[in-house]
DNA sequence: TTGTACGCGTTATCAG
DNA sequence: CTGATAACGCGTACAA
């Protein structure tokens, strides 16, 4: 026995059907079943019947895992959101998956909780799925993540926002633009004394930008009124807070004629205890909301928004991967840039003042 | 050179940092690297440090195909749900997150469209990832897709159903009777002439078993008055086809005195549009929905509804999974059926009737 | 059109 | 505690 050197037991443990099975059991070659199934079209048309019925016979399902670390090739797509529950992103992998899917690729989601931290781990878990891109939201990201996304050396998309330096290529549009255009409409609408209410405190930095246009703008446009901005801290993103964020700006700022939501949830929970509590919208107070959601039409009253186009941000993030990918699936260092802009929303929760 | 046997250009093309590479870096064996990383209390103090610090300096990402596929587990779950951007699914995919990502399990996400073909092709595709463990929207599936199911040996949870013959295991509630107890509050309130009204030709079987529940307790409540059922068709799950439902009902059935709607969605689309009409709910129409949104509780008046627990439907099929994972990571046979109940809302789109 | 011989990067196994 | 060696399942390159 001693002799017998090299002489092991096998490892195999899921005992799943083999390429090399199938082939036995159709009396070719394993190379032949793997053209088969990679290019029917090199095979005779005789040979490719028999080896799809030893395919169905033995229930074979490719390993990807060996076919990935044989090809280099993985046919898989990085995806880091924020959340999976908050529904913009959703829209956002929605647009990804039906542009990526019909040419194979799937997607490996991670969350990033709204922390750099969460998106350099989850990004260090995803890549060792040796994606053959990644897409990011935001683009702002720790310099490990960048040198992480540098050596990955696979298409990179950012979105969501916009930057004249992105990793690779960025897919957004400028949240400080979307709420600068929102503020000029109520400041030409005669409003006096608009509040910001939202979720700051939170890690995500696009409402951060969000803010500083309302602040640039109240300086700009209101000088002299004080800057006031209300914070649902560790509330979250939901309808309860922006309930709340309403409850609080009547309480504490009774000047106040307009308050602008960070995203269209506050607004809707605001707007909903507003009919709720009978204050007049637009008449006693205007609202204006961000993400332009399909709730906001539905609103009585309709909501005055900013509108994203989030889907469209997955769907352009597609096609720059698939374009970068064709083109030998490295980065380049010609920065592509796609600004899918924004719409602003004229609803009713705003009115002419005077 | 032709005696140069077996020299051949190396196949690498991503060229990225190797376990072997960090090895000589470190100076100690591709095998003493494998074990600082994977189980780091059986390396010497010294050499883990080395290691760490050698893996730092190239900038190492472990390339987890090649791990798969050498240790037959891919720490991977895959995931099946009908869409992404429904938001019902989204919370439960965030539970099973919230319990496997601790236990370092990633999620592998593929959508079905509420179609089985589709769910088949998706679920070819996801094991061929070979995952640890499947998680399902549904208890319907096509025969092929249960023969992968049975051959993938892995644990399975079906999901948002129950049924007393599992593949696997299941976690969900009845959707028969969850619908019947909604039936049942509202037959006790006192309406004459509830009617349907929903998506039902979609592909959506949990759709289809509250519309037999509405159709059963019809017959038995109320024998002898006509089963009205709206169908919105092909017009999806969204806030416009509830308030097109609404619009259908108020032309075509102007004797219904109650609305039930097979999804909250539908519901608060109706909802906000009688508030717009200017028809009053409760007092001229009552209207009910399914599935226990945030936002029927903000809606004014509150939303009558039944509430399902998605988020806790993934929390336990997370559960089930790493509890079969421990115990051998096969099925075994013993079917786990996972009842997470349904809890009936009060809301104010109801009332007593006389 | 088909077959043969590696190699992809990692871990299981066994020996030291 | 550490190292050498052989798999894991498939695709590439080359030969036939």
């Amino acid at each position: 026995m001693s002799s017998e050197a090299g002489r092991r037991a096998s490892r195999r443990s899921t005992r799943s059907v083999t390429l090399a099975e199938v082939a036995e059991h159709a009396g070719v070659s394993p190379q032949t079943v793997s053209r088969a199934i990679r290019t029917p079209d090199v095979v005779s048309e005789d040979t490719l019947e028999r080896v799809q019925a030893s395919i169905r016979a033995t229930g074979y399902v490719p390993n990807l895992a060996a076919s990935n670390l044989a090809s280099n090739r993985s046919n898989t797509i990085a995806v880091l959101i924020p959340a999976v529950s908050a529904s913009v992103f959703a829209d956002t992998v929605q647009g990804l998956d039906s542009v990526l899917a019909p040419h194979g690729y799937h997607l490996f989601i991670g969350t990033t909780e709204y922390s750099l931290q969460q998106e350099e781990a989850t990004l260090r878990a995803l890549l060792g799925r040796r994606p053959d891109g990644v897409v990011l939201v935001g683009t702002e990201h720790t310099p490990e993540a960048q040198a992480l996304l540098a050596a990955a050396r696979v298409p990179v998309v950012e979105s969501w926002e916009l930057t004249q330096h992105p990793v690779d290529s960025v897919v957004g549009f400028s949240n400080y633009a979307a709420m600068s255009a929102l503020f000029e409409h109520v400041h030409a609408l005669g409003y006096r004394c608009p509040v910001l209410a939202g979720q700051f405190a939170g890690g995500d930095v696009r409402a951060l930008r969000r803010r500083a246009a309302f602040e640039d703008g109240m300086r700009r446009l209101y000088p002299g009124v004080p800057v006031r901005i209300l914070d649902s801290g560790a509330a979250g993103v939901s309808l309860d807070a922006g309930r709340d964020l309403f409850r609080q700006v009547r309480s504490e700022l009774p000047r106040a004629d307009l308050i602008m939501f960070a995203s269209d949830v506050f607004a809707t929970g605001a707007t909903l205890e507003a009919v709720r509590s009978g204050v007049a919208i637009p008449g006693e107070l205007g609202i204006t909301g961000f993400g332009g959601f399909e709730v906001g039409r539905h609103l009585v009253p309709q909501l005055t928004t900013m509108a994203i186009p989030s889907r469209r941000i997955g769907e352009e993030a597609g096609r720059v991967l698939l374009e970068r990918i064709a083109a030998g699936g490295r980065q380049t260092g010609e920065a592509r840039i796609v600004d899918v802009g924004h719409t602003l929303v004229l609803g009713e929760s705003t009115v002419w003042q005077r």
